[in-house]
DNA sequence: TACATTAATGACCAATCAGTCAGTATCTTT
DNA sequence: AAAGATACTGACTGATTGGTCATTAATGTA
């Protein structure tokens, strides 16, 4: 007999991870206002009391998944960019593609809707995102378009409009990945593998100071 | 003295105009599940079951507010495509300026805050949007870069990826202009009316088959 | 084994809210 | 002016759910 379905476990330290992961889940998917808080602990194997032994409200659940998931994200890559040495067109490259594969296929990317849909109501989370993800990020992708224009390899673009150019799209399709495109196959609108490589490519010629090459090189070592 | 202040009004036509304009403002701001019914009535000066007189639940309501929203914004701007006989480089750019001016500062720029937040609780909203404005707005802005790639105005890009890189930021231009935006000011971020231009500008570059400026290219034109 | 500590539970409560309906006010017709 | 038709109202209800807390059970300690 199955004595240790109903075992109670003590696990104090994994609890927290667990229920943040859940609440992800569920918010990205239902959103906040309809999901409750019992399904938010059902789904990390706890009950719902227990919920409120590690977050003292919903509203504090959620701000304890965005602080989370985002924290473990923003860091990496900010010394990607000091230690580069290539071209800057190519470095712009590899930013992209790096973030694009560890930020689209990983449940941070559904963070991106959280925001969007769960801002309004809650205006301190606005001023975190802000200060930690917007900001770093546009300094980040600006100061290498800023390099670019210096060393006379990009155009003189308007480099914050650049920058949105760039990064919109890619974040457009994370809301698709957790909206739109559960219900329609993204397939269908984009791949969004094949559709970063072109658009990174597309809008980086519209950058880049080069005489228009009909071919992409593809001829490094 | 203001008899009228509580007089009760009979118009039956003008009700459930009033009450998706009221439900679009609210569902937007708060989300669908966090919006009570009463506070929609409320906003469009009536009762909540006058709400009920006029649609069946809810659920109706959300419908019948991307319904009606949508279908007034999509008609346009298709003949305009068709009747025009200057260059496609500019027939774009006037598209989408035209296309920008009428939905960003209309309330119908909310509606794609609503379909972002709310399509996976109603999956067959989704199908409707897909077919109504995803697509006819992908043929339109894919028309004109064939065109324009067949006069040999245009490179040969990949045109599903170009018209992506092209509207996806402006969408998500409004989808902030109702999220953050509203907490931290847009213009911090990106002014809109700038952005939009050199957006443009810059992806056009990307695809149109001029030589850059000063640069030389291979062959005449 | 007996006792102390505390992680975990789930029945419970108070508040909220979608949807109803018996009644009221306004308009139309005669 | 009276009667009939109907747009409108708002108090009410049943169901849901955020949050609490007395109780239970797992673990550590002697």
């Amino acid at each position: 007999m199955h004595v240790t379905a109903n075992l109670r476990q003590r696990r104090k330290e994994a609890r927290p991870g667990e229920l943040v992961d859940a609440a992800l889940e569920l918010f990205v998917e239902k959103g906040f206002a309809a999901t409750r808080t019992e399904e938010v602990a059902l789904r990390a194997g706890v009950s719902k009391g227990t919920l409120y032994l590690y977050y003292p409200s919903k509203e504090e659940l959620l701000k304890a998944v965005i602080r989370d998931r985002l924290s473990s994200e923003i860091k990496a890559g900010a010394l990607e960019v000091e230690q580069y040495a290539g071209s800057n067109g190519d470095l712009m490259r590899g930013l992209l593609s790096q973030w694009w594969m560890r930020v689209f296929d990983s449940p941070a990317s559904g963070v991106f809707k959280l925001i969007i849909t769960e801002v309004r109501n809650f205006p301190d989370i606005a001023e975190f995102y802000v200060r930690e993800v917007i900001e770093p990020g546009q300094q980040l992708v600006g100061a290498v378009i800023e390099r670019g224009i210096r060393s006379g390899e990009f155009r003189k673009v308007n480099v914050e409009a650049a920058v949105q150019s760039l990064l919109l799209p890619m974040v457009m399709l994370c809301l698709h990945k957790h909206s739109l495109g559960v219900c329609v196959p993204v397939a269908s609108l984009v791949n969004p593998r094949d559709f970063i490589r072109q658009h990174i490519d597309l809008v980086m010629r519209g950058i880049e100071n080069k005489p228009a090459n009909k071919l992409s090189k593809r001829d490094s070592p």
